[in-house]
DNA sequence: CTTCTGACA
DNA sequence: TGTCAGTA
């Protein structure tokens, strides 16, 4: 069995996932609800994550923490899925960065600084004006 | 007992 | 986001 295939089994359920991410079951499905994450279901209904799920979450809780809203976090996810490799589906951020262009590892910093200025309230406030769609 | 959806003093 | 309700 390949290692892509086994990270993205679904295997535990959501009180696990809460101990393995520190995220409430509130938090998690309403990450669910704006397409963040798409765990797969039991025949009940009953959430079920996969390795990958739970890196992804880990990953939404680390922009949640740093001011990102729901629109700002679906940006870093879109360009990070742009900036992986169609065939080999890496899962480490640091294997998806190997693999970056120029242009998109520069597109990328470029956000990340604006991420920061626009989390300091009252320092740069043209900036944080415009990317106000990506923030709290 | 755990999870799910919907709702809001 | 928390939390309570009523289920499955």
């Amino acid at each position: 069995m390949s290692d892509d295939l086994r990270r993205n089994m679904a295997l535990f359920p959501i009180g696990i996932v809460m101990k393995l991410t520190d995220l409430t079951a509130r938090q998690i499905r309403y990450y669910e609800q704006n397409d963040l994450i798409q765990p797969a279901r039991t025949e009940g209904k009953q959430r079920l994550f996969s390795f990958n799920d739970v890196d992804r979450l880990l990953e939404i809780k680390e922009l949640i923490e740093k001011g990102l809203n729901i629109a700002g976090i679906k940006q870093v996810l879109k360009l990070q899925e742009s900036v992986m490799e169609p065939t080999e589906i890496s899962t480490t951020s640091e294997v998806k960065r190997k693999d970056m262009s120029d242009k998109e590892l520069h597109q990328l910093l470029r956000q990340q600084i604006m991420y920061r200025n626009a989390a300091r309230p009252g320092e740069d406030a043209l900036i944080r004006g415009e990317l106000s769609r990506f923030f709290h």
